[in-house]
DNA sequence: GTCTATATTTCGATAGAC
DNA sequence: GTCTATCGAAATATAGAC
């Protein structure tokens, strides 16, 4: 039942945003009243917070194996295979990635309230730290902050806008694209 | 006045979100009670929809320029102009962009109740209809796309990645960077 | 144009029966 | 685990004086 409610409130959230989105509708939908879903979620913030790990656990195994090399600088090596893997996460659950993107204010208040700062180390902080990191030259991590940004913008609306075009079409050409953008920047200081 | 309380409402509706927001904090900020903001719009999505057109404004010289095209096509030769309008613009109006992004379901449903439809042929329909055009080979316009998201993806949390790096480097490392994106999108089928 | 009230609504959250 | 009923808070919006 926690997983059902926790695919309705998706939903819910995605149509209206997380704000304006009422426990009514997503308890409604399940065919229950409000105060049932209070017996499996303390607060609404819960609700978000279970759905933030979510996908915080999808980034995760990606993460860790750019993590684990010995020296940070191979990460551009690895980099392809990272690219590739967040388009499938991102293919395989759209909805997940569009509610963290347009919620953003919503997950930040989250972290603000959240008791277990210490062992979830957040997924975004560790791409902050990738993209901040001095020892890989500034030109190679706007491309990398770009080959992201790309990827993000594509496939996030992708239904609207390539909706009639196979995913895996799109995403053949969108490894590339990101082939061309990382490709040349070796090349460089 | 009217200026000087969208400007607060921008920098509010940044920090809390649009919806979190209360007018009773912009009023605050103002000096001014929450009625008296109530003499200058009618309601509080009247002043999410001024700021939508400050947005809009932004775009619409720059769209204008491609659509006076005879041959769509030819918008391949001009897309490296607007790519520069674009970083340049988002670069001076971050606040603005920011807003949009974050708040994607407050700006939808303002289109719900928006009166003027007729007249204000909105900036992303004219964006979606040129990434959908049939005449554009699928390969380039998936390029275009992804240069978008790189643009916005990467200057939009700029501060906080490259915010120790002069905004005009990181503008022309972009653009190098889209360059490469798009230069050899012409030279496949 | 701005103020002091106040009306109205909606929602998150709780208490206690079953 | 789910229900009915209700509380309390907060926000948008309004009425009318100055």
């Amino acid at each position: 039942m926690r997983e059902r409610i926790l695919d309705t409130a998706l939903e819910v959230f995605n149509e209206h945003g997380y704000d304006k989105a009422s426990l009514r509708e997503i308890a409604e939908r399940l065919g229950v009243t409000k105060a049932a879903l209070y017996y499996h979620f303390e607060r609404k913030e819960d609700i978000l917070l279970q759905l933030h790990l979510r996908l915080h656990a999808l980034g995760r195994q990606a993460l860790d194996r750019l993590k684990d090399l010995d020296d940070p600088r191979d990460g551009l090596a690895a980099w392809p295979g990272l690219i590739d893997h967040l388009i499938d996460e991102i293919t395989n659950n759209r909805d997940l990635f569009l509610l963290h993107q347009r919620n953003h204010n919503a997950f930040e208040q989250l972290q603000d309230t959240e008791h277990h700062r210490a062992d979830h180390d957040d997924l975004e902080e560790r791409m902050e730290r990738l993209l901040t990191d001095p020892t890989i030259p500034l030109a190679q991590r706007v491309r990398m902050a770009c080959s992201i940004g790309a990827v993000m913008g594509t496939l996030m609306r992708g239904s609207e806008i390539f909706g009639d075009v196979p995913a895996t079409e799109v995403a053949e050409l969108l490894r590339d694209a990101v082939h061309d953008l990382m490709g040349t920047a070796a090349a460089r200081p």
